[in-house]
RNA sequence: GGCCCGUUGGUGAAGUGGUUGAACACACAUGCCUUUCACGCAUGCAUUCAUGGGUUCAAAUCCCGUACGGGUCACCA
C-alpha cells in the first residue's frame, strides 16, 4: 500500500491540496519591509499583562512598518476553552487601542486570510497533514497514553533521553498495510510527524531578542494531530497558519524557544520560509526576596482587568510596558513628549532576556505625569467615562454640573508645573469628594496643631466677620489671613516664626490649616483659595456653622 | 536528570576591551522652597558589575569552570 493510499484512507474527504491553498492565500501585497504580526492568544478566560506585552510588540512592529497586525484565536485546546474569553480579549485590545487589521469576532470575518479561528481551519490543517503523509513525513500512531507512560518510565530507568524517537518510536516502522488494518478496526490514533533529524547535529537560528541560539536538531516524532478531536497541536497550527497568513514576525513567550528546532524541521518539510522569531521573557514578581512568575491567582496586577478596573489611562500602561521593552524609551519620550510611541525606534536586542519585574510604582509615576499634563476637558471626559462604568453614584454627582466639576479638576492643573495627584481614575474621588455636598461628611476633622475647639472658633469667627470677602483676589485674600494671624498672636511670616517660635502662638500656617480643615475636613488639599472660590460663600458658611 | 537561556543598585536598566570616578528613570532618605499636602530644586543611595580562574598593557565587557535563577522535555497552548 502506498503512502498516497494511506493518506486517502485517513482523509477521504480532503480534496484541496497545498497548492490550492497557496493560491487562495497569496503573498500579501505590502511595501518592502512591512511586517506582518499576529496576536494569538488561547481563549482561557484571562488576559495577562504578559500577553499584553506581546500584543504591544506585535502591534508596534506592524504599525511602525506599515504592516499588518491581525488577531488569531488559538482555540485548539477545547478542554481549556472558556466562552467569554474572546470578549475579554476584544475588551483589552479595545482598551489599549490595538485595533487588529484582520480578525474574526462573533461570526464576522475581517480580512482575506481567514478563518482566524483555528477550530474553523480543520480542513486546511488536514490537507497539510495529508500532504505530509503522502510524502512519507507523517504517520498514524496507535500508542495509548498508558503505553507511552511505560515507555517514559523505561527511558528514565535507563537514563536515556525521554521522548518518541528512533527505536522508541514503535509505530514509525509499521507497514502501511498494518496501519490501514488498525484504522479500519477502529483503533484510536494520532498523527505524528516523522523526523529526519539527528540529535548529534546542531541547528542554529536567530532570535531577534536573544541572538543566535544553537540547539541539537529535533529528532522527536511529535504529535501534530490529536486523536480526540482531530485538531492539530500548537506546533502544527503555528507552521500552517503563520505560513498561509504570511506572518513575518512571530512574537511569543520564551516557553516556546526550545521547540523551535521542531518548528524548523516542520517548515523545511513543507519547503516553507520561516518567520523571524521574537521570544520575550516572562514578567516576574518578587516576593520574600525570591523571583517567581507573576501568577493569575496570587497577583491581581497580573490581569489586565486590574488596570481597566482601577482606571489607568491606556497610555500609561503602554508607556510603562514600552519602558520594560526598551529602557531607552524613557529618554526618547522625554525628548519627544508629543510623538506617538509608534514612532519610537525599537531595538529588539535591547529587550531584557531575563524576566523583568513589573513595577507598579513606576506605572503610578508615569500615569501621574501623564494625567498632570492633560487639560481639564480631557480629565473630565476620562473620569466621566470611567465612573459611568465603575462608580455610578459618583458619575451622577460629577455630571450634574460639568462646568463645576471641570473647575474642581482644574485646580492647579493648567499651569507650568501642574499637580500630580491622580495615577488612575479611581484615585480621583478620594481627592475631590469634599468639593461635592452630596459626599461631604465631615466626620473626621483632621485638625493638626490647633485642636482646641475654643481657639478654632475664635479664629473662624474673626475670619468670617472681619476678613472674609468673596471678591478678593488671591493676594488680598492671603494678605488678610496674614494680617489676621498677626492680630491673633500668630506669626504672619514663616521665617519670623522659625527664628523665634516662642514669640508666637503659632504661625500663619496653623491659621491656614484651621481654615482648610474647617472647610474641607482635610488637612491636605490643593490651593485653598481656589477651593473657597469654587465652594462660594454660602457653602463655606454652612460648613463652618456645623462646628 | 538532558537541552537551552540568563545573573550590573530596592526596581527597570545603560554599557559590545580603554573619555565609567558604572548613565538615565522609578523608589527611598535628607535638606531647601512653601499657608497644608503635592509640585519643583539640591544632595545622598553599587569602592563595583553572582563567583573562581584565564587572556590582555587594560575586562562589567573575551574564554573556561562553579553557584544560583528561569524555560523546556504533554493528544496545553
Amino acid at each position: 500500500m502506498s503512502d498516497k493510499e494511506l493518506a486517502d484512507l485517513i482523509f477521504p474527504n480532503i480534496t484541496k491540496t497545498i497548492a490550492d491553498y497557496e493560491a487562495i492565500y497569496p503573498k500579501r501585497d505590502l511595501e518592502a519591509g512591512a511586517k506582518v504580526t499576529r496576536f494569538a492568544p488561547s481563549p482561557t478566560g484571562f488576559v495577562h499583562i504578559g500577553n499584553l506585552l506581546q500584543a504591544l510588540l506585535d502591534y508596534y512592529l506592524a504599525k511602525n512598518s506599515n504592516g499588518i497586525f491581525y488577531l488569531r484565536n488559538e482555540d485548539t485546546d477545547t478542554k481549556r476553552e472558556v466562552d467569554t474569553a474572546v470578549d475579554k480579549i476584544m475588551e483589552v485590545l479595545d482598551y489599549v487601542g490595538f485595533q487588529p487589521d484582520e480578525y474574526e469576532y462573533r461570526g464576522k470575518i475581517v480580512g482575506n486570510y481567514g478563518p482566524y479561528v483555528q477550530s474553523e481551519r480543520k480542513e486546511i490543517y488536514h490537507a497539510f497533514i495529508k500532504h505530509l503523509i503522502e510524502i512519507g513525513r507523517a504517520y498514524p500512531c496507535f500508542c495509548t497514553t498508558e503505553e507511552l507512560d511505560v515507555m517514559r518510565k523505561k527511558q528514565e530507568a535507563k537514563k536515556s533521553r525521554i521522548g518518541y524517537y528512533g527505536g522508541w518510536a514503535k509505530c514509525r516502522d509499521l507497514t502501511n498495510e498494518e496501519r490501514a488494518e488498525r484504522i479500519k478496526n477502529g483503533e484510536e490514533y494520532v498523527i505524528r510527524f516523522k523526523s529526519l533529524g539527528n540529535y548529534n547535529r546542531k541547528v542554529q537560528f536567530d532570535d531577534l531578542v536573544t541572538g543566535t541560539i544553537e540547539f541539537p536538531e529535533n529528532d522527536l516524532d511529535h504529535i501534530i494531530m490529536k486523536s480526540s478531536d482531530f485538531l492539530p497541536t500548537y506546533h502544527f497550527a503555528h507552521v500552517v497558519d503563520d505560513h498561509l497568513m504570511h506572518t513575518t514576525h512571530v512574537v511569543r513567550g520564551q516557553e516556546w524557544i526550545s521547540s523551535v528546532p521542531f518548528h524548523i524541521e516542520l517548515f523545511s518539510a513543507f519547503g516553507f520560509e520561516q518567520p523571524k522569531y521574537i521570544h520575550n521573557s516572562l514578567l516576574l514578581k518578587q516576593e520574600d526576596g525570591v523571583r517567581r512568575k507573576i501568577s493569575k491567582r496570587k497577583d491581581p496586577e497580573a490581569l489586565m482587568s486590574y488596570y481597566i478596573e482601577k482606571g489607568y489611562p491606556k497610555e500609561a500602561v503602554i508607556e510603562s510596558l514600552m519602558t520594560i521593552l526598551n529602557s531607552n524609551y524613557e529618554e526618547w519620550r522625554d525628548e519627544n513628549p508629543d510623538k506617538s510611541y509608534l514612532e519610537f525606534e525599537f531595538d529588539p536586542h535591547k529587550v531584557g532576556t531575563s524576566g523583568a519585574l513589573y513595577d507598579l510604582d513606576k506605572l503610578d509615576n508615569i500615569s501621574k505625569n501623564l494625567i498632570s499634563r492633560m487639560d481639564k476637558e480631557t480629565v473630565y471626559n476620562n473620569l466621566e467615562e470611567y465612573t459611568k462604568v465603575y462608580d455610578n453614584e459618583f458619575h451622577k454627582i460629577i455630571t450634574k454640573n460639568p462646568d463645576y466639576t471641570k473647575s474642581v479638576l482644574n485646580i492647579e492643573r493648567e499651569q507650568e508645573k501642574p499637580r500630580k495627584d491622580f495615577a488612575c481614575w479611581s484615585d480621583v474621588k478620594e481627592q475631590i469628594w469634599y468639593m461635592f455636598d452630596e459626599l461631604y461628611q465631615p466626620q473626621n476633622f483632621e485638625w493638626m496643631k490647633i485642636t482646641e475647639l475654643d481657639e478654632i472658633k475664635r479664629i473662624l469667627g474673626k475670619y468670617m466677620t472681619e476678613y472674609f470677602d468673596e471678591s478678593d483676589d488671591k493676594d488680598t485674600w492671603f494678605d488678610k489671613i496674614k494680617e489676621m494671624s498677626t492680630e491673633l498672636g500668630y506669626a504672619a511670616n514663616m521665617k519670623d516664626y522659625k527664628k523665634n517660635p516662642e514669640n508666637y502662638l503659632g504661625s500663619v500656617a496653623d491659621i491656614s490649616t484651621v481654615l482648610r480643615v474647617a472647610i474641607t475636613s482635610k488637612s491636605k488639599t490643593p490651593d485653598l483659595y481656589e477651593i473657597m472660590r469654587l465652594l462660594g460663600k454660602d457653602r463655606i458658611i454652612s460648613r463652618i456653622d456645623i462646628l
